[in-house]
DNA sequence: CGATGATAATTGGTCGCCCAATCAAGAAAA
DNA sequence: TTTTCTTGATTGGGCGACCAATTATCATCG
């Protein structure tokens, strides 16, 4: 069955990097057995052996993204001002961060939205990033709510604003990068939640 | 080659809607020709007769979904008063709508964004259909700034960032509907907007 | 008007290729 | 020696593309 101890997560790892890697190169149509033996410089028996079948990779392709999201999300938490509006603007760009600089992880993402329109389980996984993130969203707006920075919005629709702000932003940013920079992509969202949550408007 | 005449069109058609439903219910990894042929009641032969290989039928299709997308927009602006808030609404709504009532075509739109990421040919056909929608909602916000309507904001920003928040809420509707209904989802995007765009924060 | 021939449309089967998964056997580690 | 890890060849199946043969369509003309 599974290894349990020794290199087992090294390989496992070594594997799910690859796949990575072949499908923000060739896509999710285009992801082989073959092809992420070759780049992870394994061979193609090991694969089954690491992981029950070509189904399971990709999960676990999947999970390692939605990780890497996540670590990103709280490390822009961890440092910097504690005051809710450089958290949230934290917060945001380290969203951002992903579409521009880990451009792999990324492509690998919306590829996954894709499958998720029709697989329950890969859906699952994500609804629940998703609302991880809405989450930790709602608390900041909630705390600029009573410090007195924010006005009185509704915290879960304001969550759902700001995550959907992201999501579309980054979209655009990569399909038409040439009508879009990156760091018009920043102060676009920063304006909007200025207008949007703020007491003052400017 | 191609033929040129009597039923042509209408079988590319049938053919066509035919790969809408199967990308619909099996995905992209998962469209084979045989299905397409089966759904859409004709040979296997016959789509190699209308289209010279499965890309060209995949290229049409995501044609055929943005032609859809390209008509709802222009029938919001068709109907209803003329004022630049109502289209704006009429507009959002419009596309908020395909993913809520048009399901099939929405689920093949979001399964093209993963494709895209690797696709040049398919990606610019998308950066086509935004940015005659930005053009579009951006004239809308032109005219809402003369008419004294909507404050100075940067047009063309404006637009992006309508069209962002249109994409990622309908993300959201899709991945996680039990959290979000679609009447939420409208109302949302027109809190956003009354504070992003009018001179009065009501 | 009905017969005819050319052309368009359609079929179903075939071809070679490549896929995911399996497995026996060997290498490395413990 | 036993257990864990790794290999590369094999297997059966499904794929896209192709094609020869068949049928439907239709303009033309006797």
């Amino acid at each position: 069955m599974s290894p349990k101890v020794g290199v087992a997560p090294l390989r496992r790892e070594q594997i799910v990097r690859a796949t990575i890697r072949c499908l923000a190169r060739d896509g999710y149509a285009g992801l082989t057995m073959k092809k992420v033996a070759r780049t992870a410089g394994v061979s193609q028996g090991i694969l089954h052996y690491y992981f029950a079948d070509k189904r399971a990779i990709l999960v676990a392709a999947l999970e390692m993204v939605m990780a890497d999201l996540d670590r990103r999300v709280a490390a822009a938490q961890a440092r910097g001002p504690r005051d809710p509006r450089a958290r949230l603007r934290a917060l945001i760009t380290a969203c951002l961060r992903l579409a521009t600089e880990a451009r792999e992880f990324w492509v690998v993402f919306v590829e996954f939205w894709g499958e998720m329109m029709h697989d329950r389980r890969l859906r699952e996984i994500n609804a629940a990033l998703y609302r991880r993130v809405r989450r930790q969203i709602g608390a900041l707006v909630a705390q600029g709510i009573e410090a007195g920075t924010f006005r009185r919005v509704d915290v879960v629709q304001a969550a759902a604003v700001v995550l959907a702000l992201v999501d579309g932003v980054s979209l655009q940013l990569t399909f038409d990068p040439r009508a879009f920079g990156a760091a018009v992509a920043v102060r676009l969202c920063e304006d909007v939640l200025t207008r949007y949550l703020e007491k003052e408007a400017p």
